[in-house]
DNA sequence: AGGCTGCTTTGTGTATGCAAAAGCAAAGCC
DNA sequence: GGCTTTGCTTTTGCATACACAAAGCAGCCT
């Protein structure tokens, strides 16, 4: 079981993968509109490339849900109503519900220590108010947990949904106060964790996902954006 | 929420998309060995194509999680341990779990109705012992309560991984007496959505996915499949 | 005048060619 | 004799070229 392939030492970035991130990361941050017609020729010469890694890019977005293909019909950014970002974020409350309960017993203690010391390294990084490496942090600690259930198809499939929702978790982690009521959450969930009450761990993880869902949303309202 | 989906309306099916699938059946099916090397020029040949659409596949495949691309190192078929087909299965157990839990609170009275019909339908199709038809009816009730959470997104990856397994699947079906047992699990479950338990429709959901996954490793160690 | 039809245009789908990287193997060196 | 190095082969990654389908437009017919 989790066989931790990360092979993210990957050698040197292909294009296609290069101008995947770079499409993905627009998208994300709204640069580019929903509905927008995303032409493989246009963006061949923006990125200096030819058509075919364009391509591929495309059909990598795709397969992540971010852009829509239609046969013949070229490629469009899919839409994201702020309904359907919830809908997201519920998606991923009740995967990460799921996982903790799972991590919870499951976990070895080798495990369980690594994720305290994760969480206890947070609290100098809420201190400092330093967004950028709470992000970060935020990332490993759900990645320790998903990796704690010991199921790794488990695993990469939470990651995967994990790093579709990631441009819109940075921009929620941003409203004030969040950090501190993120990491507040988070306090909460290593209790019951430490408690081995995998169901109240699941509550307070789907509570917390809720929460960040909730900021987020109003972060969009009050920008406008999606 | 919800909006309507998709348009599985394929107008003619695209060359690289007929690849796919008939990769994808090969390889669910055991004809592909796990790790064998997929040669993008030979697949071309052997499809009397060129070596694009094949690479389109392929990176279909590969975002499916049913091969591997290892950055010029070639494609290979990505290995299906017992353990991770049983870490997949777990994965579908833990989220159709999560989706009945969410559709016994959320689904209207039609929804409820129609699932209600759909059960019943699939009596005669258990009498007839008709593996083909049980397996489409079985495809038909599960994503019927994907689409009862009223979540389109949760729907949609639902849907993506229950794919993802179908074939798994269609060889647990055919072990005997499992339709028989199916359609009794579906039953139970049905029963504590008509009494609006979600938590017990939750976990019988759960005990019926996982049996399902046992009658399939006894089929895979008994084949010597994976 | 309005709708239909055929053409044009735009852009995707597919084919092919070329170059660079990974793997293999053999030969040379210590 | 073993290890390293270098060149060769294989195969991918990218570029370019061509074909065809779909949307837009204009002219014609009704």
């Amino acid at each position: 079981m989790t066989d931790e392939s990360d092979d993210t030492t990957e050698d040197r970035e292909l294009l296609s993968d290069r101008i995947r991130n770079a499409l993905a990361d627009e998208i994300a941050a709204g640069k580019l509109e929903a509905g927008a017609a995303l032409d493989e020729q246009q963006l061949a010469d923006r990125f200096g490339a030819s058509r075919t890694p364009v391509r591929e890019a495309l059909r990598q977005l795709a397969a992540n849900g971010l852009v829509e293909v239609r046969a013949r019909r070229g490629v469009v950014v899919a839409r994201m109503t702020p309904e359907r970002i919830m809908d997201m974020f519920e998606t991923v409350a009740e995967i990460e519900a799921m996982c903790v309960r799972l991590a919870t017993y499951r976990m070895t203690p080798l495990e369980r220590s690594h994720l305290i010391e994760l969480h206890d390294s947070s609290e100098a990084i809420v201190k400092k108010g330093d967004f950028d490496a709470y992000d970060t942090f935020n990332r490993a600690f759900h990645e320790a947990i998903y990796h704690a259930t010991h199921n790794s198809f488990l695993a990469e499939q939470a990651i995967a949904i994990h790093n579709r929702l990631m441009a819109f978790r940075r921009a929620q982690l941003q409203q004030e106060q969040r950090l501190d009521r993120s990491r507040a959450e988070h306090e909460a969930i290593m209790q019951a964790i430490a408690e081995g009450d995998g169901e109240l761990a699941s509550r307070r993880m789907r509570a917390h996902m809720l929460n960040a869902a909730t900021a987020l949303r109003r972060f969009i309202e009050a920008n406008k954006l999606a």
